[in-house]
DNA sequence: GTAGACCCTGCACCTAGGTTCAAGGTCAAG
DNA sequence: CTTGACCTTGAACCTAGGTGCAGGGTCTAC
């Protein structure tokens, strides 16, 4: 089942543009496993899995570095590191985002309570209730 | 109280580098309320606040044109548009991580499990949970 | 045998939000 | 009157993750 792929069907099977498989193998992400006498890029279905993992790593949150690092074979443990910093990341962009929902919803009720066709006053209450990180 | 600013003073105030001041000028998003003799740019303590709005209003997720929209005196209601985009992209977002959180625990956890010191495992979770969004 | 769809390489360009550099002017202290 | 900290300009550079283009070769159908 299934014989070499042509970039632009493993392009079509990962949903991914061309142009982005060429950028992947120009950063060491992904190298076709061979090439045809004309010279096209050849890809088997294994490329095709590594190409969608990519693309959920990426999905995940990882950098593309990061899935350099996870794709080349290595001890759970540095695994684990990898997860654990991105969870903990992930943890802490959550409760930013919560803070900023709120802060974001408060401006919001007050402008629509003394709704004005002039100037907004939202801005002084953005300017009070937040911080600078990121 | 409290004269005009120069560019190093304003900046240490609002905590952010000099070079980012001049940035937002030429991104039209704070221009100086004058120039000294020497042909230095002088700030008002309005201009200060509006820096720090500016960076207020990015640590809330505005991106910088949505910044200068904000800062035009505008009708509450283009302002409210923009303040519920933020929190529909935020609550997405929101939902986003928290399966990427899931997918990371669980693959966290097998990690834990079969801890092997060859090869980590843990890839094909990864493969399997997530959406490519983004 | 030619049109159209595909592939190749290398290089330039894109967005966002800045930072850095070169070459020079200004100001206060000692 | 020199040193050092500050200011000026314009332009180049940076990261991440790609996209686009020029100038060419290949393959399939008609």
């Amino acid at each position: 089942m299934a014989h070499e792929l042509t970039i632009g069907e493993l392009a079509k099977a990962a949903g991914v543009p061309v142009s982005t498989v060429r950028f992947y193998e120009r950063k060491r992400l992904l190298r076709p496993s061979g090439r045809s006498p004309a010279n096209y890029r050849l890809y088997s279905q294994g490329d095709l899995e590594k190409l969608r993992f990519i693309r959920a790593a990426q999905g995940t949150g990882f950098t593309l570095a990061d899935v350099i690092k996870l794709m080349r074979p290595a001890p759970c443990g540095s695994v684990q590191r990898l997860i654990e910093e991105r969870l903990e990341e992930i943890t802490a962009r959550v409760k930013e985002l919560r803070h900023v929902q709120k802060v974001l919803k408060t401006a919001l009720n007050q402008c629509r309570e003394h709704e004005t066709s002039g100037r907004c006053k939202v801005v002084d209450n953005l300017t009070a209730g937040s911080k600078v990180r990121r």
